[in-house]
RNA sequence: UGGGGCGUCGUCAAGCGGUAAGACACAGGACUUUGGUUCCUGCAUUCGGAGGUUCGAAUCCUCCCGCCCCAGCCA
């Protein structure tokens, strides 16, 4: 079902604003929030959280402000605030000028801290992490309360103003939420609310040496904001007990409704952050926008384009079960959009010399060639055809399998564009016997014309005048990793590296065209895939491409099968 | 194990008491100067299981089974 005004599709949160617009909660307005702590790049499950919450904010002409979560200080940084901006904007969204950081309200957030104290809610706490953690019990035994929980508030405000001046060390003294050591619910009992951290923050620099804990800190900036429905994932739904308490002991009036769903999982790819960490810090990939990435910088540089992904994450929905989206579907919708805009082009990846026996030595014939068989707006460009030519190695096979439709001895096949030509001999090298060049004439009267005899020619070949076509490289990736979703945790990932994950061809050509192209356009070599020039390493001389994605290939299919 | 969630086609996902949408994938076929695109066709007599309520149940009730999350001073 779709929502006819604004093509957004309906979820079960849509259902939940629907309810709480109707019910008068939220004074009419829709707020959302996309929350990344920096301290990596955004990948395509985090585009699933920011199509969402931009999509939802946009359908109902509300807002959705970008905060970054920085509360602990360890692994965030400057690069990663500025890659997240980088990515989202890519991506097609805009917050205008609400961008916020969790670390512009610590002074806010430290006054709820002191409020909450005031109020008997909340104590310090001299227990250590070990401690803690055997006073909070287990999933069947309650906890016992901590031998401080019983200070007065006065001595709670004193020792507290001395966690912040610095007077312990870290990990001495805690502050705790006094709620219930016995609840049924583990992140209920007196949760840690601040815990004293000496370590830079990358941008309060060494102010603070208390920072608030995700659970008080996140609540109380949706709050802060205005939010009025704060969008996570299923694992923060044990969380919602406490979001709602702080906001309860703390403010009056609207409150942010927190609302869960499931993240995304996408097969034969890996989202754990430490899993993508790890990739990159130990070399295992060039860096966070290796095209191999699930990063949204990778994809980026991969050549997907932003409206696929955005479709991407409007086809695969929103709900709560666990899941586990083919990336087929991915490729779909990257195949699906390249369809319509990407120019067609030939591109040999394995060249194959072709030799025209019949064809004038010194004669070089102008073809115009269409951009794009069915959108003639798209327009034409002229190719070079000459005597000596390229085509793809495995477009010619010696002993060729049932149904195999282009060239083979005593075979005749379309170069597309151009003229029919017929196989006449082969030249293979003594050593290796491979084959290295083939010799064939052409029927002049095929010029883009079929064959006046009225015969059948199945196949169709791309081609490339050799002298006029242009050398490039083209690096084919693959899958980083070779099993459906592995188990990242436990095991060591390496586990499932793809060793094939990228192949590199150096002896490529292209049409000459293509030497000014602009770095980041896409392009559809035909009969082979999509294929996008290399913002990085491609030079005036030597573009460098890679494969956004391979085409559908029936073919493919047929040859295994035996082909009969 | 206590608590919190979730179970509808291979994978996602609609459905909200009136008789199982759609997408991807897959399988056929048509067309094709890309084995691409496009176009047709097929693909859950059944909704984790078993009972029950009802004229009627994927939808309501009961019990059972399975999967995920929580015992960081991470988010």
């Amino acid at each position: 079902m779709t929502n006819t005004d604004t093509g957004s599709p309906t979820d079960f949160i849509r259902e939940i604003i629907d309810k709480d617009l109707k019910d008068g909660k939220t004074t009419g307005r829709v707020a959302t929030r996309f929350p990344p702590e920096p301290n990596g790049y955004i990948h395509i499950g985090h585009a699933k959280s920011i199509c969402l919450n931009f999509g939802i904010a946009a359908q109902y002409g509300g807002t959705c402000n970008l905060r970054f979560d920085d509360t602990d200080p360890s692994g965030e940084s400057l690069e990663y605030v500025e890659s997240i901006i980088d990515n989202i904007h890519w991506l097609g969204f805009d917050w205008g000028d609400r961008r916020f950081f969790a670390s512009d309200y610590f002074d806010q957030l430290h006054a709820f801290a002191v409020q909450l104290i005031k109020a008997g809610k909340a104590y310090v706490c001299d227990l250590n992490a070990d401690e803690i953690r055997e006073y909070r019990g287990t999933f069947t035994e309650p906890g016992q309360d901590s031998p401080h929980r019983g200070r007065t508030v006065e001595e709670n405000l004193d020792l507290f103003e001395r966690m912040r001046a610095g007077e312990f060390p870290d990990g001495s003294h805690v502050l705790r939420a006094k709620i219930d050591m016995a609840s049924p619910n583990i992140v209920m009992r007196d949760p840690v609310i601040y815990r004293i951290k000496r370590e830079p923050h990358y941008r309060t620099g060494n102010s603070w040496v208390i920072y608030p804990m995700y659970d008080f800190a996140h609540c109380l900036s949706d709050a802060i904001e205005r939010i009025t429905h704060s969008i996570c994932t299923l694992e923060f739904e044990n969380n919602r007990p406490l979001y709602d308490w702080i906001l309860d002991q703390l403010l009056e009036g609207d409150r942010p409704r927190q609302i869960e769903f499931a993240r995304l999982n996408l097969s034969y790819t890996v989202l754990s952050k430490r899993v993508l960490i790890e990739l990159v810090t130990k070399g295992y990939v060039a860096g966070w926008d290796d095209p191999r990435m699930p990063t949204v910088a990778g994809m980026r540089r991969r050549g997907f384009p932003p409206g696929a992904i955005r479709e991407f994450c409007a086809q695969i929905g929103v709900a709560k079960n666990d899941n586990l989206i083919d990336v087929a579907l991915l490729e779909h919708c990257v195949r699906e959009e390249l369809n319509e805009t990407a120019p067609r082009v030939m591109g040999v990846l394995r060249p194959l010399k072709v030799i025209i026996d019949n064809y004038p030595e010194e004669q070089v014939e102008e073809f115009e060639c269409a951009n794009h068989p069915q959108k003639p707006e798209m327009g034409t460009r002229t190719l070079p055809f000459s005597r000596e030519l390229y085509i793809e190695r495995d477009d010619f096979q010696e002993d060729p399998p049932g149904k195999y439709k282009r060239l083979a001895p005593g075979r005749e096949v379309r170069l597309r564009n151009a003229y029919v030509i017929k196989y006449e001999s082969m030249v293979k090298d003594e050593a290796t016997g491979e084959v290295v060049e083939l010799h064939c004439t052409y029927d002049p009267e095929t010029r883009n014309a079929p064959p006046p005899d009225g015969r059948k020619i199945k196949g169709v070949i791309h081609w490339l005048s050799a002298r006029h076509s242009i050398p490039a490289e083209v690096r084919l990736y693959d899958r980083l990793f070779q099993v459906p979703n592995p188990a990242a945790g436990e095991e060591d990932f390496t586990h499932y590296l793809n060793p094939a994950s990228l192949e590199t061809l150096t002896d490529c050509r292209v049409e000459p065209a293509l030497k000014e192209a602009a770095p980041g356009s896409r392009y559809q070599f035909e009969r082979i895939g999509y294929f996008c020039i290399d913002v990085k390493d491609s030079t005036l001389e030597r573009p460098v491409f890679s494969r956004v994605v391979a085409l559908r290939d029936a073919w493919g299919k047929i040859a295994e099968k035996g082909g009969k």
